[in-house]
DNA sequence: CAGTGGTCTAGACCACGAG
DNA sequence: TCGTGGTCTAGACCACTGA
């Protein structure tokens, strides 16, 4: 109990709303009484209830409109949350040691398929970085990343010998917008080698696409090792 | 504006706080002026900058505690949301047209791996189903689930011919917790014949664990067609 | 111990949108 | 039009935890 004894919280209302849907008490698409009704019967302020309420309808249970009112979601819209780490606390958090390698770093003029996606200007150019990622000797994270000069003109002097590109670019353009994607591709040679798989192996891949107010900073391809999976609970 | 004009709004301080660290000005790390300070400089109460600041730590941009205050987190732990869709919705947000179609349906004996995986006992039963989802006539997934008879005994009537597993689960069991994975597999001679893909592709899997009350009620595969790929923003 | 965030109250005004 | 949720105020007590 997180507020003293014998005070309605807006947690006790939200277990209370949560019990009465999984005992069918309130049926799917059913309406709920208002928040003040609610509120008389546990002897609480709306203030408290709105609060309760609101957060149910945050994590998917229930929705709400104005006039309309409050109903129960017939298929929940759970929504699963997915932490993205940065790739050295999710080496750490296995327990394993964490290793940066460089593998390639050169400014070049942005490839066609690059202009495409972020919709860069033919001309733009792009430091291109490749890297490895390793849990103690084992190769856990292969990145291809493409950083775009002109959002990020800093890029040209950035040591990525010593620092990975997402860590640096963490500490120099921290609020970004991103896109992330996940999907399942094959290793060419390339990634085939560095993760040290066969050719043609299914490779759990992630894309990302960031931007800064509206500026596309970077495109970043990861190539996880074999057996990786991302999990979470709800 | 969603206050009448010239409030200062929740909303408006989220976004005064968001920029001023963007900008530089409340660098990471850096402990921020408690509430009460900001309510003044806001001119608006402590509630309302209570509600701004507890926001920003549930989006994950800081970090607060009784007595310490609040901090801007040195790196955001943004969190990306995936919404978990039922296959209906999400082949119909493409715009295509769902179609289902089950490949079978039998009780049987729980296999050893699935005993483990949900810590059944040797002699449980469960009802193993297989079935397809398209999008038109592309397949879209296909998906192997095992449902265990004890936990959700009704599912020995069910009728999978004409409705989906997940659709029955959610009406039958709707609130339960959820393991959700996802993994690159490689497609073996059944999921290729499935899926119309050379055996041995990369495919997109989703496997997912469903408890109710800490009962074990089901496991699934799902194996994604070719070309698919999970997407968030944030 | 004392400062900070966590929460509740009692009341108010208002925006939205269904009927 | 008018009921419902959305939000704010002003004030209070308290839980947690760092020093």
């Amino acid at each position: 109990m997180t507020q003293s004894n014998e005070t309605t919280s807006y947690r006790d209302i939200k277990e209370t709303v949560l019990a009465r849907i999984r005992s069918g008490e309130w049926q799917p698409d059913s309406l709920l009484p208002n928040e003040q009704d609610l509120a008389v019967e546990f002897s609480c302020t709306r203030t408290t209830v709105n609060r309760a309420m609101r957060e149910l309808a945050d994590e998917g249970f229930l929705e709400r409109r104005r006039k309309a009112g409050t109903r129960v979601l017939s298929a929940p819209q759970r929504q699963a949350r997915f932490t993205i780490p940065k790739v050295r606390d999710e080496v750490e958090a296995l327990g394993g040691i964490y290793r940066y390698a460089l593998v390639s770093s050169v400014a070049e003029r942005a490839p066609d398929w690059l202009c495409a996606r972020l919709a860069l200007k033919p001309d733009q150019h792009v430091m291109h970085v490749r890297c490895m990622h390793f849990n103690g000797n084992t190769p856990f994270q292969y990145e291809d990343r493409w950083i775009v000069i002109d959002s990020v003109p800093e890029v040209v002097n950035a040591d990525f010998a010593s620092i990975g590109p997402n860590e640096w670019l963490i500490q120099t353009v921290p609020f970004t917008n991103v896109e992330l994607s996940f999907l399942a591709s094959r290793a060419d040679d390339s990634v085939a080698a560095f993760l040290d798989l066969p050719i043609g192996e299914p490779v759990f891949t992630g894309e990302r696409i960031t931007w800064l107010e509206g500026e596309p900073v970077t495109f970043a391809k990861m190539y996880f090792a074999a057996g990786y999976r991302m999990t979470t609970q709800f």
